[in-house]
DNA sequence: GCATCGGATTTTTTT
DNA sequence: AATCCGATGC
């Protein structure tokens, strides 16, 4: 064991004064690559080794699963490993939240063995709540009903003080009612659930309050700007009194508005903690001076905000390059190109690369793009393995043996794969269900009995369908509670036989295959892992936590998701205004603003190196089309910025040079009248040339650069140009 | 009851 | 562009 002070070695004055500030409660707000973690991770050791603290009574709660493994293991480093009993506890919001509700469930509205719906679940229970009302799912889209609700939950709203403001609103306040007896009915929880009902635990019940503030006395969370109402109530009603809370965050990194995180609560942390220490890492220990540059003049521009500076002693280092591509295709090839240029010429390892963008779409074509060149990469979240058809249907089989009540696993698995069960005889079933006040899974276990009082209402053949199912329903419970996961689900899989249905030797079904193959992997992996404990990991893994640290692979990743990461070497791609900042953000400030704090993130995971890309035309849903620079280019500071800056001029030139280039190698149809290069006339804008011209649907759609006009799309049918040279 | 086809709808970001 | 949903036909 190290000893006493070396704790404090390898940290500046600022972090020490913040790691060993007297307990209370305490705000660090710290910029990008100030030592967050650090200061966070040696906070936790000083409370255990200089204050003498046992581990097990304090909590801090991480933005990721990934990250508290992280922090366990760097506590190990300080601390020693981990005795049985004494340890910290460790984790998000959603995962601390769910021990706590398994623990206290004799108080809640649901039993201890609850399942936690994904958002497909939440979607499909929505839908049957939707459908009881009688609604049209197509005037009342149950994703937005769905999203109302979400976000009412953070705001900590219960259903009966909805505010139905709207017509929407109105549904939506009945639909919360409704969906959350359902839940109920299910014995699950949706995500936001988890926090909520924590919430309600720990306000309502004085005594289980009290046990978890002597329980966990020191509180310790990170990424402070990031949590929304309920998290910061929550924290509120576990801090003890004195509260020893300690929130490190950056106001300047908050990204999450949309899933109701507050910034404000800083503010509030402040106004409700008056006497909070607060304390401010400054200095910036990640990247180049001239990255921080960049980035302060990105975020200077934010509005309301207090300048502040950033500052490093690790030097210059190298400009940071901007390109403009032809289209997202191009895009994706230069970044390549670049990256094994670079790679090649020593100045770093694949392995050193991040690639970022807006959109898990744009993730497509850089795939490619990887694919074709043979190089590796790793894909953070998008289609995640979780989210896969094979292995929900799996899942969803587990959840039932679990329990049940999950009529959302049982009607997802009940036909599937096909045992000639169709909508009628499903109906009957539930009706039934419904009207007896049992679960449906009850009647089918009944079936399965000798002389079922339930057999009459179906006919001979689903009657013994759903007998079948019952009878194996029967078996899988009983080795749900006695056997270890995996053996349970290679019963499923072979009583379903569910590999006949997936894989039906296509290459598809083979990839499908392999994802069983992995899961059930995944269950044998841990034998002393419980069922429910799996399937709690497997709803609540974060897709930032299923990246591999392994490999000599390149990073693929969206903005939000390379929050709180580093890479030596950062490719930002589709700076497009509409993309980045996102086109759903024009009418609303905050949300722009927002926008510009996510390029902020992505500038400042860079170490050494940063590319940012943009493409001149981008294809989406179909068609193509132009997009204009991302305006937060325009705020990178020109002396720090290298390669062809796209300002409006300098982009008619490069739209010119692109096209001739491009319409060069694929001849111009034959019916278009125009070609890029051309010089035209417009009866009121004058003079011009046509940058493009682009065929779709019979009609000639023509970009043209007018010297008075400016910047035109023209339908050449319409635009009557004459034509003067060409 | 099931398969196939056409159409609508989607994409912003995630625990 | 791809997936999901519903309607239609067998």
């Amino acid at each position: 064991m190290p000893s006493p002070m070396d704790l404090l070695d390898g940290l500046n004055p600022q972090q020490r004064l913040a790691v060993t500030a007297p307990p209370g409660p305490i705000l660090v707000l710290a910029g990008p690559g100030s030592g967050k973690t650090r200061v966070l991770t040696h906070r936790v050791a000083y409370l255990i080794r200089e204050l003498g603290v046992p581990a097990s009574q304090i909590m801090a709660v991480t933005f990721t699963n990934k990250a508290a493994r992280a922090m366990r293991a760097r506590l190990e480093a300080l601390v020693g490993p981990a005795s049985g009993r004494d340890s910290v506890s460790l984790g998000t919001f959603h995962a601390l939240c769910a021990r706590m509700l398994r623990r206290e469930a004799e108080h809640l509205p649901f039993r201890r063995d609850f399942v936690i719906f994904d958002d497909a679940d939440q979607l499909s229970l929505m839908r049957q709540a939707l459908k009881e009302m009688n609604l049209d799912p197509k005037q009342i889209p149950p994703g937005k009903v769905q999203a109302l609700i979400s976000r009412a939950k953070n705001e900590l709203i219960e259903p009966e003080d909805f505010a139905a403001s709207s017509y929407i609103g109105e549904v939506a306040k009945r639909a919360y009612q409704r969906y959350q007896q359902l839940l109920l009915q299910n014995n699950a929880l949706d995500f936001d659930d988890l926090l909520l009902f924590a919430v309600r635990l720990l306000r309502d019940h004085d005594e289980v309050r009290l046990a978890y503030r002597r329980r966990f006395p020191h509180l310790l969370i990170d990424e402070f700007q990031d949590t929304n109402t309920v998290q910061y109530q929550w924290l509120r009603l576990l801090a003890g009194d004195p509260p020893d809370l300690y929130a490190v965050g950056d106001a300047d990194q908050s990204i999450y508005r949309w899933r109701g995180a507050d910034v404000r609560n800083v503010r509030r942390f402040q106004e409700d903690y008056p006497h909070a220490q607060v304390f401010l890492l400054e200095q910036n220990y990640r990247s180049t001076q001239t990255i921080l540059d960049a980035a302060m003049g990105v975020i200077d521009r934010a509005p309301g905000r207090q300048r502040k500076r950033l500052f490093t002693d690790r030097g210059h280092g190298e400009l940071v390059s901007i390109h403009e591509a032809y289209d997202e295709a191009d895009e994706a090839q230069y970044v390549v190109e670049t990256l094994v240029e670079g790679a090649h010429a020593g100045a770093w390892s694949p392995a050193d690369v991040a690639i970022m963008y807006r959109t898990n779409a744009q993730s497509r074509v850089l795939e490619e793009a990887f694919l074709r060149h043979n190089l590796p990469y790793r894909l953070v979240g998008a289609q995640r393995f979780y989210g896969r058809r094979e292995v929900k249907d799996l899942l969803a089989y587990l959840r039932l043996a679990l329990n049940p009540s999950d009529q959302v696993s049982l009607l997802r698995v009940l036909n599937t794969p096909p045992r000639g069960l169709g909508a009628k005889t499903i109906e009957t079933l539930l009706a039934l269900a419904d009207q007896k006040r049992i679960r449906a899974a009850d009647i089918l276990q009944d079936l399965s009995g000798r002389d079922s009082v339930f057999r009459a209402a179906f006919g001979t053949r689903p009657a013994s369908a759903l007998a079948d199912f019952g009878q194996r329903l029967i078996a899988w419970r009983a080795l749900a509670a006695s056997a270890p996961v995996g053996t349970l689900l290679e019963a499923i899989l072979r009583d379903v036989r569910y590999r006949e249905f997936i894989d039906d030797g296509t290459e598809e079904g083979e990839d499908r295959w392999a994802n069983v193959e992995e899961l059930i992997n995944l269950a044998q992996e841990d034998p002393e892992l419980g069922l429910e404990v799996l399937l709690e990991n497997v709803a609540l893994v974060s897709d930032q936590d299923t990246l591999a640290e392994d490999q000599n692979a390149t990073t693929l990743l969206t903005l939000h998701s390379a929050k709180g990461l580093e890479f030596p070497v950062v490719f930002i791609v589709g700076l497009d205004d509409g993309l980045l900042p996102h086109q759903r953000s024009y009418d609303d400030p905050e949300a722009m603003a927002e926008e510009r704090r996510l390029f902020y993130v992505g500038l400042t995971r860079a170490m050494d190196r940063l590319f940012l890309v943009r493409a001149f035309r981008r294809h989406a849903a179909g068609g193509s089309s132009l997009a204009e620079p991302s305006r937060f280019l325009s705020d990178l500071p020109a002396d720090r910025i290298q390669g062809d800056a796209p300002t409006r001029l300098t982009r008619a030139q490069a739209v010119y040079e692109r096209q001739t280039r491009w319409e060069g190698s694929t001849p111009t149809p034959l019916e278009a009248r125009y070609r890029a290069g051309m010089r035209v006339r417009h009866r009121s804008f004058g003079e011009g040339m046509v940058l493009e011209s682009r065929l779709s649907d019979g009609e000639e759609e023509l970009t043209v650069q007018f010297e008075v006009g400016g910047l035109k799309w023209l339908a050449a049918s319409m635009a009557n140009l004459e034509i003067l040279e060409g």
